[in-house]
DNA sequence: GAGAGTGAATAACATACGTTATTGAACTGG
DNA sequence: CCAGTTCAATAACGTATGTTATTCACTCTC
């Protein structure tokens, strides 16, 4: 199953008409990219809205003497801007960390699902309510925590999406983002990331080497990150999706 | 005119049926508030969604052991969190800050919106793709900007979307905001907030005194705060609007 | 109009984090 | 298989910002 369906699925039941539907739209107008490479700049007119369907992208935004923030991640499964076509011109650029397979969804595919899929509607809604919370999030994140905190909590975050788009395995999770990456997104100095990170091993609150990521214990590393999943609202929600339908 | 027409007027042209209908809205099941009162709660169910109608408020998340983070100020005309009645639980608090008047929107509301309203609904994505552009903004203003810029590029949006809802005159507004709710929005301690303000009085950059801020030369806080405009999205767009129409 | 409370200003001191630099290991491409 | 590149690790040192405390100016209230 995709991870875009299997995410879903968690927020909204939808039937098998709504996955073939979201199936199609994931394989049609598929765009892959290197890593590292940019896949919307900042200043464009947007055109599309982006699913990825595999890799890891983010998106970010750049000062003019080049101090960068990655605002967010974007995993499999994950919409980039739902309805940003309304916009004169973006003000952030997306750009790949992995290889990445990008599926454009059109003006006319939003059309569609308003006019004949509620249920995806609904789903799509959850997905962007959940998205801005990641960053209310953030904005916590970066201005509250400390620097453990504050790894820690990225690290809960990025496994918890992952385990909702079913890309971990047990304990354990490829995690492709380098420290450099880790730094753009926590508001932290590379040597600050690396010290950070040495620290949460010497705890033994992860295990991060290669491009593999384990949490031996996820309690322990919720708690040192003062991680609380409330937003990521990861409940399926019998009563009001029955009357939606 | 309503702040809210208004600055919804400066993204998509209303017609005369849209601007009643919008100033009837915010207008039934009015509440008011006193300053410094909590009017939704991390945790409650959502109901409604919350339109400003008068006054300031912000939206905020707190940590267990106390600290606090504001996520968003809530300026009149402003919509808490569009189509949140999906969500099982509200993910952060909302308070005042002001006295503040708020209209209760239902859910019965947005269904008549998206039946016969449609520029409405062009006009609302709007308001709630700014609203996720700002928190991304803040994001890199936590993440990556120096106190002083910090300071400078949150006094710049605050004048900026108070004079998008015609609530500045010249190149003065009402500033409630102390400088414990600065240092809760910006992440740095009252002292230095203190520290910052007087370093931008000094430069001649500000003139805050009471509960008035004046800018007199907006282009230099603006390159003081390293700030750009864009992601406030201020423009009209001919082209696609009259599409939608 | 005394007392209490809140917000702002300032000082002295502490520290978490940034900066610059060097090194080594692991890839990667020719 | 060697040169170039990227990423991680570590060290020495610097600084922007935090902490705690005190005082002053207002405003509100009873």
């Amino acid at each position: 199953m995709s991870p875009l369906v299997r995410k879903l699925e968690q927020f909204v039941r939808l039937s098998s008409a709504d996955r073939a539907f979201l199936n199609r739209a994931a394989s049609e107008r598929l765009r892959k990219f290197g890593p590292r490479v940019d896949i919307v700049r900042e200043g464009e007119r947007p055109k599309d809205v982006q699913l990825v369907v595999a890799g890891w992208a983010c998106r970010y935004k750049q000062l003019e003497d080049g101090r960068r923030q990655v605002v967010s991640f974007f995993l499999p499964g994950d919409i980039c801007d739902l309805n940003v076509f309304i916009l004169r011109e973006m003000d952030h650029s997306i750009g790949s960390i992995t290889d990445v397979a990008i599926a454009d969804l059109s003006r006319e595919f939003f059309e569609e699902i308003s006019g004949g899929y509620p249920r995806v509607v609904t789903a799509l809604w959850w997905e962007s309510l959940v998205d801005a919370a990641i960053q209310r999030e953030w904005t916590l994140n970066l201005g509250q925590r400390t620097a453990l905190e504050r790894m820690a909590h990225l690290l809960c975050e990025l496994f918890f999406r992952l385990r909702l788009a079913g890309l971990t395995s047990g304990d354990s999770c490829d995690f492709p983002l380098t420290q450099a990456d880790l730094a753009d997104a926590s508001g932290l100095s590379k040597v600050h990331v690396n010290r950070t990170l040495q620290e949460l091993r010497s705890a033994n609150l992860i295990v991060l080497k290669g491009k593999t990521l384990v949490v031996p214990d996820l309690r322990r590393l919720m708690d040192a990150g003062l991680f609380n999943a409330n937003y990521l609202h990861m409940e399926r929600e019998g009563r009001q999706l029955d009357a939606i339908e």
